[in-house]
This record gives C-alpha cells, sequence and structure tokens, in this order.
DNA sequence: GGTTATAATGGGAGCGCTCCCAACACGAGC
DNA sequence: GCTCGTGTTGGGAGCGCTCCCATTATAACC
C-alpha cells in the first residue's frame, strides 16, 4: 500500500497541485500550508512514484556507466571500482542514480544499446575508456543521447574528463632518467585507447627531451591486463642489452611484470627499475612498494558524473572538457642506476 | 523525435492495442497483422517508452545491487567485480538491467534507501555480503521488497545464495593437514559476517576431524582487506612456535600475509604454508602463485539474479536458498612440512 | 475603500503505455 | 441459414505525476 500525491493532498487538506509545489520546492506556497504538507508527507512515509515523474517530465535522473565489450575484460582492474565509486558520489550528490551497462559480447552490446539507451531509461551515459574508434561515440551522438567519455576523444563534439597522461608519463620516464637510467624500456597500454596511446607519447617526449633516441625495441605493447604484463616483460628482459628500467602502463601490468622478473631471477630495483601508472590500492602491498604515476580515478569518476549532469540540465550546445593532472608517487621499485 | 505506440499503429493501419500485442509477444494477432508491425517497427526503429510501461504495469525490470555502507570499503576488492558481471550477466539474460546503490556512509544509506526503493525505481533487490545483524534486512522485509541476499542470512524469510563456507574452509585446512601440518593458524574475515564466521567454522571442523586441539592464540580476526592481512600475519608470525601454516580467509588478505612473510625474511611455502580464499584473478600472479579455494563468484552473482528475478514475477511466498559448491585449487603456497 | 498587481491555489490535460471489455469476423455444427 | 464459440481487433480508462491556465486570496498603493 502506497500513498499518491491525490492522498497527501486530501489528507493535508489542499489540492494535488500544492502538494506537488511542495515536494518540489516550488516557491509561491505559503509557509504554513507547506509545513503542514511535509509533515503528513513525512507522517506516511511519501516517495514520488519514479516512473509517473519521468513520464511527465521526459527525465529519469538515472545516468548510465557504459563499459563498451572492448574493455569490459578490464572490469576486474581496480580502476573500474574506483571509477564507479567517484560516479556514484558525483551522482547521489546531484541527485541521480547509476545504472550499470557491462557490455561482454557484441551481440550483448548492440542488444542492450536499444533496450537501455533508446528505451528512455536513462538521461546520459559516462563512456568509460572506450577505445578512440568505437562506433558507440558515433551512436550516442547520432542518437542525441548526452554523454561524457572517460578519456580524451579526438571528435569535437565528445564532452570529456581525462587525467593528463602524457604529462603523467612524462614525470615517471623523467624520474628514471634522473636516477640515471637511459636504456628504458615501456610496457605500453593497447594503443587504440587514448590512455595507451597518450602515455607512449608522455615516453617518447621524455626521452626526446634528454636527447635520448628512442628505440622501438624497447617499446611493447600490452593490453592492461597482469597476464600481458608479465608476457610484455619477459620480452623485454630476453632483450642484450636489457633495459635497466620500465616504465609500465598501469599497476596491474606492473604486478605481472614484476613477477616476470623475480621469475628471470632478477631483482627489484637493484637490477631493474620499474614504475606502474595509477596507484590502486593494491600497489603499496605490492613487494617491493612500486613507484607510480597517482591518477585521481575516484575524482575523475565524481567529475565525469557532474559534467554530465550539467550536459543534461543544461543543454549540450558545446562539448565540456576537462583534464586534471596525475602525480608521481615514490615508493621503492625505482632506484638509482 | 521519437515514436509512440500510436505512431506505429497509424503507420501499419492498426490499433495501438494491436500494435502492444505484437511488442509483447501475446498471441491472438493474425500472423499477417504481426509481421507488418514488426517490419514499421524496424523501420522507424520504435522502442517502448521504459517510463510509461512502469507507470502503467508497476514493474520497471530494474533491480538493484546493494552494498552497504558497512562493506562498502571492500568494495575494490575483485569479489565485487566478479559479482557485478554475474549479475549483470543474470540480469541481461532476463530482460532486466542493474542500478547500483553503493552506500559509502551511514547517511547516505539512509537517504539513498527512501530515493531508491520507496520511490519504486527498483522491483528487487540483491543485497551484497551483508554483515548478519544489518538492519537493511528487517527493512527490506518489512517494506516488502523482493530481495535476495548474497550469503546465507539466518532469518527463515530471507532468501539466499550462497558458496558453502563451511566446506570450502574444511577443504582448505585439510589439505593443510594432509601436508603434515599441525599448527595451523587462521586469518578470519569480520565474525558478524556469515563469509567470516563459517569459513571459521569450517576452519574448526576440520582441526576437529582429525583431533588437533583449536589454539584460540592461532586465530585472528581479519577485515578482508590487504593491510588487515598483513598485520594480521604479523602478529601470527610474532608467536613462539609460530605456525607453519595459515589459511587465509580471502585472497584479498593472502596478499597482504605474502608480504608479512617476505617481510619477516621467511619464505612461502618453504618456511610457512598459505592457503586463501576466492580465486580471485590476481591469485594465480602472485609469487609464488596463490592455493586457493575457488569460489564460482560470477555464478553466484548470476544465480542471485535469477533467484530474485523469479521471486519479483512468481512471488515471493516462501524464500529460495541455493548453496554452491567452492572448489580446492593448488598452486605453489602450500608444501609437505 | 477601491483599484491594481501579485501571490497562492485548484483542476484539467496529457505524458505513453497496459489492461479490460465490447464489438466484430468467421468457421463449425446442426 | 441460424446459432454458437473462438479468434481477432479497437477504444476507453487509468497508472501518478507535472505543467499550464484560470481563479481566488492577499498585499500594496494612492
Amino acid at each position: 500500500m502506497s500513498y499518491t500525491l491525490e492522498d497527501i493532498a486530501r489528507l493535508a487538506g489542499v489540492s494535488r497541485s500544492t502538494v506537488s509545489r511542495v515536494v518540489n520546492n516550488h516557491p509561491n506556497v505559503r509557509p504554513a500550508v507547506r509545513e503542514r504538507v511535509w509533515e503528513v508527507i513525512h507522517q506516511v512515509g511519501y516517495q514520488p512514484h519514479a516512473a509517473a515523474r519521468s513520464l511527465a517530465t521526459n527525465r529519469t535522473n538515472v545516468i548510465g556507466l557504459v563499459i563498451p565489450e572492448a574493455v569490459s575484460t578490464l572490469f576486474t582492474d581496480p580502476f573500474f571500482s574506483l571509477l564507479i565509486r567517484g560516479i556514484t558520489d558525483g551522482c547521489y550528490a546531484r541527485n541521480y542514480h547509476l545504472m550499470l551497462a557491462l557490455f561482454s559480447t557484441p551481440a550483448q552490446e548492440e542488444d542492450l544499446y536499444n533496450r537501455l539507451l533508446r528505451s528512455r531509461y536513462l538521461d546520459g551515459v559516462v563512456l568509460a575508456s572506450t577505445r578512440l574508434d568505437d562506433p558507440l561515440v558515433g551512436r550516442l551522438l547520432s542518437d542525441g543521447i548526452p554523454f561524457v567519455s572517460i578519456g580524451r576523444h579526438p571528435d569535437p563534439r565528445v564532452s570529456y574528463v581525462d587525467v593528463d597522461n602524457v604529462a603523467g608519463a612524462r614525470m615517471a620516464v623523467d624520474h628514471l632518467i634522473r636516477l640515471g637510467h637511459t636504456r628504458i624500456g615501456t610496457i605500453t597500454g593497447p594503443l587504440n585507447m587514448s590512455a595507451g596511446a597518450d602515455r607512449l607519447e608522455g615516453y617518447k617526449q621524455a626521452l626526446q627531451a634528454h636527447h635520448i633516441p628512442v628505440d622501438e625495441q624497447l617499446i611493447v605493447e600490452g593490453d592492461f591486463t597482469e597476464g600481458g604484463g608479465l608476457a610484455s616483460m619477459a620480452r623485454l628482459l630476453s632483450l642484450d642489452p636489457r633495459p635497466t628500467a620500465v616504465f609500465v602502463a598501469s599497476d596491474t601490468m606492473a604486478m605481472g611484470a614484476l613477477r616476470a622478473v623475480r621469475q628471470a631471477g632478477l631483482r627489484v630495483p637493484q637490477d631493474i627499475s620499474l614504475i606502474g601508472y595509477d596507484d590502486v590500492p593494491q600497489a603499496a602491498f605490492l613487494d617491493p612498494p612500486l613507484s607510480t604515476v597517482r591518477q585521481p580515478i575516484q575524482r575523475l569518476g565524481e567529475t565525469a558524473a557532474h559534467v554530465l549532469v550539467d550536459l543534461i540540465t543544461h543543454g549540450q550546445d558545446h562539448a565540456q572538457r576537462l583534464v586534471l593532472m596525475p602525480e608521481l608517487v615514490l615508493r621503492q621499485t625505482t632506484a638509482r642506476l
């Protein structure tokens, strides 16, 4: 048994419209009346019916977090947990809720896109770590669905929130250079993701700034997974001469890399320095504790939620772009050559 | 610009009702008509308006995953990522969607409970890893909201899906005993969570079955976090004589424990055997690869979603209880004494 | 105290769907 | 050829809100 606006109106001796005005904080209600209505509302525990409201306003107050099929295998990475926590906090602060759209297969992506987006369950979506050429972007654009991308996107119509990956990578590699390393390898992320491409760009910029030639042999493309990090590191270690330091484009890959080093009978940081990226909670608990580039992941999610809600409420005439700054966190996997 | 039922009806030369019947797969529509209607629907890309449907049916086809404030700090544990993936898969298979309710603070929990549950955004809720005495359970029960708990709950009205934690722990400790260990410690989970309490119970049962006395000194309560695992392990290692094997009630804590062992200058498994619980994706990549008890976490989530949807559609007259079986995964952190 | 301007209130219409019931078509059966 | 019965179709009502507009109460001013 639950109450409707009309019930509250009757109980408070006013009209449906007045109760609606009270609930929605419209002015033009006499304070005495307002108070009496609130009293009744609290007493019976009235809550407006979300669907009825949506039907009338054409707003659901729900946004979605879309994790494209292409990156869904990365979902267990703590990056996503932190991102989700940030997004939910951002949502709650703006009276919004978060729906999850985790696409595991291309067929699911197709099916769910229609079911979820076109049926207006959602007012907008946060698009997580998409590939640069993901067709989802074009689709959202042409369907006119407000969205924010986590990570830079070249299309000028796309709003995004990102952390400066070029700068972050540059900071990490700069630091390795300051420690005397010159033969520095890197394990990149997938290069069709902006995070992957940008961190590689930062790596190259740092080397060039110090007039160290970029050696393509020292660049191995990884996939942001632990297993990928292990395999890529093994390849770098087989080089002769092997690198004395490696910039790994994610902490998760760095965990694999750490293991590859150990398997090869070498020590971090005595034989080889390692620096990761993300500063996930585990990083401080690795052995040895991982030096890394801290991304404000939670704030990234929170910001994305705010930007999206602004886009929804104030219209999306021009794209919003926000870039946060990363920060170097030095622990014990980096040492002087 | 988007179409309504009425638009489709006009375009197909039938009535609103007939289109509705087609969309909802009701019988009693002539095949020729049905086909013609589908054709129009596909051609213009019609999707029923979710809110309108909800208002008429009193169903949203959305369920929530509630992560109570009390366990929200554990959210970065890969356990939750896997659980979420399972739940979403279960939802999609049943034409449902998943909303996230991640409560970070008690105030948020209070506020969101009303906003989300009472306003009928959700048809039901999956309650994640709650404490045994969580007031949320009583509240959902008295509000008549269908829900499924992840993890056993004593109240006979509560439906739950669980993995047999007593059996899992027994398997792990049995194995340590078979390897010749008799001085076996354990780092438990929080004992006010069924997973924590049950795994401790399994530990005790295994010892008793082999007539090994339970030594309270060897039981340290942990909190399912990495840092907690490290601290608890340090305490066990300071014992004299120290245990030769430890059953750690989660892989995440085991990562911390592994590090504590290393900090103490000891080796796993030569000096001390370790066995974890969960088999999270990282477990195989630890150094050395972690022996553990595999929980079918994804299937747990999937099953929970199915049970919940059944509860929603077929009524919740009697509680559903399902218990899945764990499985021992032996890697390289356990060795003969 | 009468006239405006403005604030406060009530009620109708409509959002897009489902569900129910009435109406109709058509073949079967006598 | 009439009556059933079953299969098929259409339209009204209603889900619980918001929004607009008409109406009435109140304040402001000379």
